[in-house]
DNA sequence: GACCGGTAAATTGGATCCAATCCAGAAAAT
DNA sequence: ATTTTCTGGATTGGATCCAATTTACCGGTC
């Protein structure tokens, strides 16, 4: 198969959102280059060009000479992001129910099924990493590159806030339901309902987080 | 006042974003890293750096170890980009229109008149900033900062049209009148008015930039 | 005691150097 | 003649080293 060796700084970049996911690296913290290097086993430059990445996401920020820090979510930015969310995952669910196919649905079925197994084991990572397959899968059947790129920019900057979100058991319940009735309106290729569903699955979530955040 | 030196970085950014805006750099061509670093004068760490900005907006691609090549636009993309830029842009300027105060009309205007002299000179580059200017302001108003930054990677991706945009008189004189329009549908707080000439905008724009790509 | 200036340590930014990978073209095999 | 394999050059990726900037600390002054 195709399996290319992974670039360092393509291995940090990865280190680093897992680091960012789980909390080790917080939010407005420094992020200190050397000893991050020095953690990882690399040298500062492919460190560097990830955290261009990670800043180009809006996940850290970098002030010039004064260095990186993991970038703090507000409120209103979680609400912020959520807005856009709405827009524009909107927009992908419509181009999507007018490409989609038998086998597509198929397949989406199958994400959906392996949601449902992530969460009988209860490992959170392991849950938003099935649940983000399946939305991405469905998202990516727009055939507009950028408008997926946007959103996993989007979903990037609350992979913090979701974790949280699927620490809890009856949250984790009731997005299996969602996304079941969601996979009915895509096999019914009924945008309405399509989006209505996507609409209350955001919704559901972003309550859940921001008492989290506010609480 | 704070002008703090910019970072070699910061000017190689800049620098890129020139020869690709004037086409020096050509779509598709590799971008090769110890030619253009030393025609800068620099070394090629921030090079590197700036590229991976500019990979980050999607002006350039990066395939590992082949190099980064700058991207090239389709008919399609281009259609893309202005379908994302009317989503967000009618959420931009619903949430201005509800901000907007008398001061911040003043500036619009003033920056409005900036764009009219910069037309009289004809000097597209020019005709470009000011335009982008005039636009931002009002985007700004929104207060959604990741809106913003969205908006801009768009409006980055299709710079190189813009201009080509810009090149044709008639298109100049057109848009004199538009930005009036907007001003005035900003300045009666009609929120409807203000996307609706936001829209025609618009379109007039993609209408006359995808009429030269596929010509 | 608070404030200001200066100096040293820590940290980032940039340049240089070396290693790994890719690619074109020559040589060899079918 | 076409395809395959090998090899040298070019180019990118990463490590190390040096320079520039910031920041914290300390002593001095009002």
């Amino acid at each position: 198969m195709n399996v290319k060796p992974l670039t360092t700084q393509e291995e940090v970049l990865a280190l680093l959102r897992v680091e960012i996911l789980t909390g080790e690296l917080q939010p407005g913290q420094q992020i200190v280059q050397d000893a991050l290097a020095e953690k990882f086993g690399v040298s500062r430059v492919p460190l560097r060009e990830a955290l261009k990445i990670l800043e180009g996401e809006g996940q850290v920020t970098h002030h010039p000479h004064r260095g990186y820090f993991v970038a703090e979510l507000s409120v209103g930015d979680l609400h912020e992001v959520y807005r856009l969310r709405a827009l524009l995952e909107r927009e992908a669910v419509t181009a999507a129910v007018a490409n989609i196919t038998d086998r597509d649905l198929f397949k989406i079925a199958e994400l959906a099924k392996e949601v449902h197994t992530a969460t009988s084991t209860g490992e959170v990572l392991a849950i938003t990493a099935a649940n983000r397959e399946f939305h991405f899968a469905i998202f990516e059947l727009c055939e507009m590159p950028r408008l997926v790129r946007l959103l996993r920019q989007l979903w990037d900057a609350t992979d913090v806030y979701r974790s949280v979100y699927f620490a809890q058991a009856p949250n984790r319940e009731r997005i299996l339901l969602e996304h079941d009735e969601i996979l009915n309106a895509l096999a019914a290729r009924n945008v309405e309902r399509s989006i209505s569903w996507h609409d209350t699955h955001r919704d559901n979530s972003v309550a859940s987080v921001s008492a989290v955040i506010s609480g």
